[in-house]
DNA sequence: TGGAAACGTTAACAAAAGATAAGGATTAAA
DNA sequence: TTTAATCCTTATCTTTTGTTAACGTTTCCA
């Protein structure tokens, strides 16, 4: 995929938190690389630091914990999506999690150390800051509806909300990683599919 | 609780995200004002826009939702942190929660309108952004490990997870609000407990 | 193209959680 | 101080979930 068709896309994927002026794209575009990940290829492995925030161009990928051999998938990012082990890339600590490529994704990066340097460099500072703020009061309020759902609701309702809002996840990401997001087993799933099925009739 | 106490402790507070010169200081403190909720009074309700940041000098608060008319605790807060709802706060809708305090809580308020005339003040501007990129910052990483958490754990690891990193939480506030906390009933959080404390000896 | 891996469903059983109600202890309020 | 409210525990029963395993499909490679 052409480097300039990303940026392009970036910039446009980037208008819903912030814009950048043509003076500040110039410093700003720099700064940023390019990656394509095969399936399966991973973007963080537990135990490293994560270096980089991608916006995802094309594709799709999964976070996912190993506990006790298995793997347990915690949450999916597609196409105009940003994606970083957040507390591993913020901390800069292990990451917990590996996050890994569904299909062929192609990325634009920022790397840590590069976003140190725009947060100094003063034509970009407060741009940086605010764009920094924003991405993170973005994902401060999908949070906060994520865990309300675990909180009050049972997993046949989150099921449901997820089906109501979010319908193309089910045709894009196997059953049993969906099962996990929702904070069951797939067999669980399976069953309640087939209960709220019925119900449908 | 005196005024000057509580500024005083809101910056000493504030030293975990950013400290501010004098001159910043003297700026910043003219836009904040303070709050004193007895037992049981709402800091936010159901159906109104959260107006305010709150940081808590002395007290604590729970948020909850309500739910076929039944209360569900989703969250606490105590002394040195910050409260509000923020999704409500930053986007503009009503809110979905009540917080409300569980004991006289003395807070320091930053108002919304405030806190964007503070974002426009060119005095001010960069380090609030910055401000409020580390506050959103370090509620990310605080939401990753409750997902996390609600993910990877059954209810029992939850408790006995909580249990080691903050048992102070049982001695301050109700356990059938820990339990809802945790995603469970009250009734099974006692089973749990039961169950652990006898393998413990 | 043939064999293996991945995936969803179903069954059977065990374990855990939800719902409801009752009882006792503590706390708050009238 | 007496009454009421709050809170935790326990018991019983129902429902749901977890676990393991089997089966048939589909998908993926080698």
């Amino acid at each position: 995929m052409d480097k300039q068709f990303k940026i392009n896309a970036f910039r446009t994927g980037l208008a819903q938190f912030i814009t950048f002026e043509e003076s500040e794209w110039e410093i700003f575009s720099q700064y940023l690389s390019f990656s394509t990940l095969k399936k399966k290829d991973h973007f963080v492995v537990e135990g490293k630091v994560c270096d980089c925030i991608g916006f995802i161009i094309q594709g799709a990928v999964t976070h996912y914990h190993v506990k006790d051999g298995q793997e347990i998938t915690g949450y999916f990012c597609f196409e105009n999506e940003l994606v970083s082990a957040y507390k591993s890339f913020l901390r800069r600590i292990p990451s917990t999690n590996f996050i890994q490529a569904l299909e062929e994704t192609e990325l634009v990066l920022i790397a840590y150390a590069d976003l140190q340097k725009m947060l100094n460099h003063p034509m970009l500072a407060l741009k940086m800051e605010r764009f920094g703020r924003l991405v993170a009061e973005y994902y401060i309020c999908c949070y906060e509806d994520r865990v309300t759902a675990f909180v009050t609701q049972s997993p046949e309702e989150r099921y449901t909300t997820l089906e109501k809002t979010a319908k193309d996840i089910f045709q894009r990401v196997p059953q049993h990683f969906i099962a996990n997001f929702l904070g069951i087993t797939p067999v669980s799933l399976s069953r309640i599919r087939k209960r709220t099925l019925i119900l449908k009739d």
